[in-house]
This record gives structure tokens, C-alpha cells and sequence, in this order.
DNA sequence: ACAAGATAGTTTCCATGGAAGATAAAGTTA
DNA sequence: TAACTTTATCTTCCATGGAAACTATCTTGT
């Protein structure tokens, strides 16, 4: 069984999806819960950690959607520049999205544009060099916060879910 | 172990996730990447999980918002009436989003609302009866959904992921 | 009972991002 | 090479939700 059946061995460790499950259990008694424990603690882990993810970089005067692309221009590795198509894949968001990211950070100064050579239709986006102290100073305490949301789990642990989260991502219908 | 551990010997096995921390070992060693296997997959997950989620959630003319107040409703049991704040604190929004969800819902003729009769600041909200079989039938295709999607992990991997994502939800820092 | 403060919802304004059309530049084909 | 078609990016319009001001009502302290 998934966890444990009997509600009255450890009523205070229910979280907040096993009381809606509960609840479910109660009203529709046919729907199997298995599946909603995952994706509802997904879901709700996704909303608590992308708090304090966006703490942080608002301590830099950055929302996600910029931090993402600093850090993908940061990650690419010199000379920190990509085209907007390629900003647009890492993102997974639509091309107008990046279009107005890029414009925000250009207007803070921490990204240029410039046109691709090869190919005039195409726009080189790139890390200036306040773009790219910022988003090393911001990456720190990024990655530090990360360790301390997880810290709470065992390497152990954190290497099963990583496995399991892997797997899941793998196995999911690709469309 | 779920998966093998040795990059060579399936490198095609890498995900996204894999291929960012990758980026990262090479840019910038010093920084410990365990931690983003588990927020990077999280958030990834969650935005596939959440499209999947809500292609179910169109075909019956609602957005996650929408059917996340239906939901609530549904699963408070008789009389399906609750107050917006309850809906605000099942829903973690801010009592403005419920207004405006209430408000759609409201137009579509999917739920009612009335003034609460011991607190005439309170405004109860309520399931009509159509509301009421549009999510009990929303709900059918949506767990049927979530199963299909679960479907790649095994039951057993299935309970270790739950309790994995409970203890870490209940070790997240507070604020 | 009355003033001050707390609380429940609503409204207004703003930020973000999606969808789809508009542009401009390639690529393709006759 | 002229005419399509496709591609890369940008623009426009819209939907959603947050923040904070606003309104009405309730609670508390005196």
C-alpha cells in the first residue's frame, strides 16, 4: 500500500494531499488515489520551492523568467551567447515570452542583442559583463538555497527521488 | 539502482535535467549539483505534468484555476458550499483569484453564490447541480488521466516517490 | 454604545506569458 | 529570378493572478 492505511497510526504526519485525498476517499469512493499523491505533491512541492526560488532572485531584482535566461547564457559557456530560438528551447515558453525577457534585461543592461551574421532574421542574445557578474553572484546563493530546501533529505534519499523523478519524467506520454 | 549509474554506458538515458547539471559541471565546478536534479526535475515535471492536466481540463471548458474551485467544492462533500476564504486556503491564491474564478464559474453557470447568514461580510459558494455533474465527470477523465501518466512507474515505485515527496513537503523550510 | 482595529471579499492596476498575426529574411521551385 | 513557403523574431491582444487599496461588517476595549 502506498502509505499507511490506517489513518489513526500517525494522524499528525498527514500532510496537506493526504487530507485531500482523504477527502476524495470519502466522496468518491470508485477513483483510485494512488496517482494523485504524485502529482498533487508535484504540484505543491513545485508552488513551495518556486517561492523560495524567486526570493532569491529577487534579492538580484530578477524574476524566474530572467534568471532563466541569465542562467542559460551563463551555462552555455563562453562567449555566453544564444540565439533567441535557442533561449526559447531551454525555456520551454513561447517565443513572444522570450522576446520580452530578453527586452527587460536588456533594458537593466545585463544582456545585448545583436544580429546574427549568417543569418539575418536570426538575433544573438549576450551576457554583458554586469549580466554575467550578476548572475554568478546570483547563482550562488541560488544553488545555496537549493541545498538548504533539501536538506531535509539524506543523500540516500535524495539520489532515490532523483532516480524516481527521472524515470517519471522518461516515462511520461510525449504528447 | 533504478537506473544505470555510468554515463557511457547509455548516455542517450540522460534527460534535460542531466544535460543542464552537465552544463554546469563543466561552467562552474565548484558548485554542488546534486540539489538541481531534484528542484530542476521538480519544476520540469510539473510543467509537463500541469500541460497534460490541463488539456483534460479544456475539453471540458475550464482552466486549472477553474476546476481546482470545482474540485474543492466537490470534495467538501454536501452541501458542496464553501466559504472564499476556504477556497483561498485549499487553493493557495490570493482571495483576488478567487473572486475571479468564483466570477467565471459564476457566469457559467457552474456554481452560485450567497451571502453567509451568521457573517454578512461571508460569501458562500456552492456547486449547482450542473457544476456539480460537470466536475463529477471532469474528475473521471482527470484520474484516468493521472493514472496514464503514472503508468510508466511501478506500483512500488510509485509508493517510494509519495513518500519521498511527503517528507521532503514536510521538511521544506516554513518560510 | 462608540471608536479603533481586524477581517472577508471585491476592485483596480500591473506583470507575466500564451496565441496568433505581422515582418523580414531565408530557402525552394518553376 | 520571380513567386511561394518556411523560419526567426517581434508585436498585439488577451487571460490569469498578485499586490494593495477599498468597502462593508465584525470584534474589542473602554
Amino acid at each position: 500500500m502506498p502509505q499507511d492505511a490506517d489513518p489513526l497510526a500517525r494522524p499528525t504526519d498527514d500532510d496537506a494531499v493526504d487530507r485531500i485525498v482523504g477527502q476524495w476517499q470519502r466522496e468518491r469512493p470508485d477513483l483510485d488515489p494512488g496517482p494523485m499523491h504524485v502529482v498533487g505533491r508535484i504540484t505543491r512541492l513545485h508552488w513551495a520551492l518556486d517561492e523560495h526560488l524567486c526570493r532569491v532572485f529577487a534579492r538580484y531584482d530578477l524574476g524566474r523568467g530572467e534568471f532563466d535566461v541569465l542562467a542559460t547564457l551563463r551555462r552555455s559557456g563562453p562567449p555566453f551567447e544564444l540565439t533567441a530560438g535557442e533561449l526559447r528551447g531551454a525555456a520551454m515558453v513561447t517565443s513572444g515570452a522570450v522576446t520580452k525577457r530578453v527586452d527587460r534585461l536588456e533594458r537593466a543592461g545585463l544582456v545585448g542583442r545583436r544580429a546574427a551574421e549568417d543569418d539575418a532574421r536570426g538575433r544573438l542574445i549576450r551576457l554583458t559583463g554586469r549580466g554575467r557578474e550578476l548572475v554568478d553572484e546570483a547563482l550562488e546563493a541560488h544553488v545555496k538555497n537549493e541545498a538548504r530546501l533539501l536538506a531535509g533529505l539524506t543523500a540516500d534519499e535524495r539520489s532515490t527521488l532523483t532516480d524516481l523523478l527521472r524515470k517519471l519524467g522518461r516515462t511520461l506520454p510525449s504528447e
